[in-house]
DNA sequence: AACTCGTGGAA
DNA sequence: TTTCCAAGAGT
């Protein structure tokens, strides 16, 4: 869709605008903007600030509806910070399974650890005391604070680095360390203009649902009047895109050993991706040519029979990685010492390991 | 500052 | 199909 605004000659809009917009007129425009209306999601209607903790640990590079398919269950699972602590890391990571960026639901487990040793159990209202807290850092810590103790702390995500970007046409990208740099103090101000519970939320809410990366519906934005960048006809350019490079691919083979009518998985390295999920095993394409019985054989240090290829190949693509896998059914006469990657976790068909398991071994073990 | 770390949605 | 990015943290 084309914005008219882009085309409009400046008018009295441009002259009104031409200066930084003023803090306190936007958290008067933004306040009663977001108390009209907006999305019932359902961490908002908890004040405890575990619970908000862990929404805003899944939200992290993570989609609300993403999260709405975990906070619950997760909550039930682990309902207070003693829980959380208390609990192995395999469960936990059980309860991250599929959600991705698995390092997040190990931080969070040391961190409620350290909530739980350090600080009695309770959370801090306080940015510095929950910046300590492993998992927590400038984001979330002015996140806790102002959403779940009304603290006038600043917060700047994707959503309000694009926000302010607009608000003072800054055409940088947003998500540039940089640029969002020089939006924390103007984000303070704000905030500490009204509610921060209220205006905390109302920023990331406008740039979710009107102040979009594409196609914004400035139409209907409380801060039209303090925008620079609609009153310079800039919103569709503001900010500029970031680069990304492009990703690698690697192409493996994708083992499904059965041994005694059972699946043999291995759990991933204690760094890296994945670290410490459950996976098949992988054999790099690079390092065999092919998968028949006697390459299995070979490879596994035991006699392999039935070895074959699945019809469907499964490709599951990384933020800067694409991983190409060719999944590999073959049963074992006798049982392997271990499998390529590590000691193997023998489980039943259907069966799921303890451990976690990642949406790609979800994929691959579907396509057998 | 630049890089790593998952998955899914939208255009 | 490709590109961008989503309530980022840690190194």
């Amino acid at each position: 869709m084309v914005r008219r605004t882009a085309k409009r000659a400046p008018g009295k809009d441009a002259v009104v605008a031409s200066s930084i917009p003023d803090a306190v007129a936007i958290a008067g425009a933004l306040g009663p903007w977001f108390e009209r209306g907006h999305r019932d999601l359902p961490w908002r209607a908890t004040s405890d600030p575990y619970a908000v903790w862990v929404s805003e640990v899944m939200l992290q590079q993570t989609q609300v509806q993403t999260v709405q398919r975990y906070w619950g269950e997760f909550l039930r699972r682990f309902p207070t910070v003693q829980r959380l602590a208390a609990a192995d890391q395999s469960e936990v990571l059980e309860a991250w399974s599929g959600l991705g960026y698995y390092r997040r639901a190990r931080l969070l487990h040391r961190g409620a650890q350290f909530v739980t040793e350090e600080y009695g159990g309770q959370l801090p209202d306080d940015p510095q005391a929950l910046l300590a807290v492993p998992g927590i850092g400038r984001y979330t810590a002015g996140a806790v604070a102002s959403i779940a103790f009304d603290r006038p702390a600043p917060l700047v995500d994707g959503n309000v680095a694009r926000v302010m970007s607009r608000l003072d046409a800054v055409e940088d990208p947003a998500r540039q360390p940089a640029t969002a740099a020089r939006h924390w103090p103007r984000v303070a101000d704000i905030i500490a203009a009204g509610r921060p519970r209220i205006l905390a939320q109302a920023l990331m809410e406008l740039g979710a649902t009107v102040c979009t990366p594409r196609s914004p519906k400035c139409e209907v934005c409380p801060v039209r009047p303090q925008c620079l960048a609609h009153a310079q006809g800039q919103v569709d350019v503001i900010p500029s895109p970031k680069k990304r490079a492009a990703s690698p691919k690697a192409s493996f083979w994708a083992l499904a050993i059965m041994w005694r009518g059972r699946l043999g998985l291995v759990r991933r390295p204690d760094e890296g991706l994945l670290a410490g999920m459950f996976c098949l095993p992988l054999v790099a394409r690079d390092s065999m040519a092919t998968a028949d019985n006697s390459a299995l054989s070979a490879c596994l240090g035991v006699p392999v029979t039935r070895a074959a290829v699945t019809e469907t190949s499964v490709k599951h693509v990384f933020t800067h990685r694409v991983w190409l896998l060719q999944p590999v059914l073959a049963t074992a006469r006798r049982k392997p010492a271990s499998l390529p990657g590590g000691e193997a976790l023998w489980v039943e068909a259907g069966e799921r390991p303890r451990g976690g398991m990642p949406t790609v071994t979800e994929k691959l073990l579907a396509a057998l």
